[in-house]
DNA sequence: TGGTCTTTGGGTAGCGCTACCATTTTGATG
DNA sequence: CATCAAAATGGTAGCGCTACCCAAAGACCA
């Protein structure tokens, strides 16, 4: 006889894989006293935990997390929802917030919702079949469905890169229109007067548009008339920044100053007017928003408002572990705030 | 009585969700019709499928994935695992594989290694435990044990970045010891004597150390000796690559051209050089590889062995998908091979 | 010493779904 | 119209794990 005789009976399907009970016979104590002593080890004996322990090592077990979840509802997964990943602002957000799970013992399911609300929605449906621990997703406007649904799911959900009132559950951001109107008020104590706010995909991404809008109430607040704005459809590249340096010279009367929607667009200007001899700031003053890596390279180093985006995600892994272990979290709602970093493009 | 009624006699956990039997319930029809109407609609008559399209719009019923997977074996999950999400190198992979993933109903669970073949390893342990559908990982080179577990396992599993013999189940990527070549060749075409590889962390990143390899092969070849090599132990960065320069200008010989083990590391160059009025390439001739987006916006546009990055991740997914479905690709293994962009940095 | 409280381990019954097999219904065929 | 194959539906039994409850054994107190 093999290693298989103390199966069922039927053993239709099954892969052959250690399973608990397996564990347990080798240790020899019941399956439920093998998942406390890896689950809970404090509940059972130390004699026990090295036996369990021991027979884990002998047997080679890796838990069935499926199986685990199903029956405690709860997988150790963490659905990251995004808008794209095609963006470079999401990158070190997404970074920070796997290492952070991983190093917890969770795994984080990574969706995209294209920029789509409605996409989003069915994005959350479809994870929350998987039973996931808590659940991290972009922004604070939702699908209503969504937002229903995760309140009265009931498990931790962080919703990060804007703050605001009134989340779902927990909140680590910036405050958009806070960005907005800092970049522009910097713009004008420097002097500029004549600012454009160049955008990429502003009807997708609201959150560049909330920045839009804070610039133009600084403007508004400096007894300004609203700035003109240079649109674009595509999402913010350094191709599109090309484009838009070209189209910022074709105004009249040509701006002294633009504000971008973000740092890949400023730097796709940057780069553009280095190649064509363009001086920076003396022609054209450039502003961008949440400092890529990128933006201290260049040169002259983009003038931007960082975000600390890594610090985001941590602290947003960090909010969701702290609630999953049964903690209350101290400030559920962050607003991490940004720094001007004058890199000398303004 | 309200909706709970037909519940078995318990019901000591759950969470209210709509199930599967109250979707048959509401049809009338037997859970497991539900099932297949859902799953293999082909299976089940007309009528039947639209009552339970029926049901399911009207109870708002989402399938619990992980039960599906507990019985099934199979979560529609797909497990990616990468080194690092912190070099822009894997980013355009992970985007398409996630689409195209995404567009046929799986979701990917994200992981990373840190360049660390043992913690591959214990990710491999752990996601298997979440019975995915298939898996990708990075490169050919692992921990023996990932190797017979994941042929044991049975499922599809693509291996990404890196082509070679004897993948674990099928492979897409491209040939570094011939892009090391290639860059190597292509510098001594264009006259260059004194060259020099520069890499970052070349202990953990064995695929930039084959490309270094690669370089050295090209260099024997041409009857030159081995060149010399900037080596630093950190991840790329654009900052390594402003510090790869300085230490480029104070060789002797000083060099008059750089191959780097990537373009991050590349642009770094370019950026720097620029900075500091170096002319590109009178002074230094700068190659890198994998064409990352930026590389052709630098001035001068960086020249670099262009990886299909996208198409790989899409290949990748594709051919998960294909065996997925059933069907056996066509060619499970697939070298991309690269293009050479010059951009004027050579 | 008896009683109560606390630990420690086990038995049982599902979590929600689908594989397997059995049964019923339909349709084709001679 | 009987006969049989194919299609459609249902019943049953788990997938591997843990929540809940209980029993046994020790700890502690009056």
């Amino acid at each position: 006889m093999d290693r298989q005789e103390g199966r069922s009976r039927k053993r239709h399907r099954g892969q052959g894989r250690v399973t608990l009970a397996d564990v347990a016979r080798q240790a020899g104590v019941a399956p439920i006293t093998v998942s406390r002593a890896l689950n809970t080890p404090g509940r059972v004996s130390e004699a026990v935990k090295a036996r369990v322990d021991a027979a884990v090592e002998a047997l080679g077990y890796v838990p069935n997390l499926i199986a685990g979840g199903l029956a405690a509802a709860g997988t150790r997964v963490i659905p990251v929802i995004v808008p794209s990943l095609a963006i470079l602002t999401f990158i070190e957000v997404i970074d920070a917030i796997q290492k952070r799970l991983e190093a917890a013992g969770y795994q984080m399911l990574l969706a995209t919702t294209d920029w789509d609300l409605d996409r989003e929605a069915g994005l959350v449906d479809t994870v929350l079949g998987y039973s996931p621990s808590g659940v991290i997703l972009t922004g604070l406007r939702h699908h209503p469905r969504v937002i229903t649904r995760l309140k009265e799911w009931g498990r931790p959900v962080v919703e990060i890169m804007e703050v605001g009132e009134d989340p779902i559950d927990m909140n680590v951001g910036v405050d958009g229109l806070a960005l907005g109107r800092a970049m522009a008020r910097h713009l004008l104590d420097k002097g500029y007067r004549r600012i454009v706010f160049a955008g990429s995909h502003l009807g997708h991404d609201y959150r560049a548009a909330q920045r839009l809008e804070g610039h133009q109430q600084a403007l508004a607040e400096a007894g300004l008339p609203q700035g003109p704005v240079l649109e674009y459809a595509e999402p913010a590249s350094y191709a599109v920044g090309a484009r838009a340096l070209a189209d910022l010279l074709a105004m009249t009367p040509r701006p002294d100053a633009v504000a971008c929607s973000n740092d890949i667009l400023a730097s796709g200007i940057l780069l553009a007017a280095s190649k064509q001899g363009i001086r920076i700031p003396d022609e054209l003053a450039v502003g961008g928003y949440l400092g890529l890596p990128l933006a201290e390279h260049l040169s002259p180093p983009l003038t931007t408002l960082a975000v600390a985006r890594s610090d985001m995600g941590r602290q947003a892994a960090e909010l969701l572990l702290q609630r999953l272990e049964g903690m209350t979290p101290a400030e559920p709602v962050r607003d991490l705030g940004f720094t001007l970093v004058e890199g000398g493009s303004t």
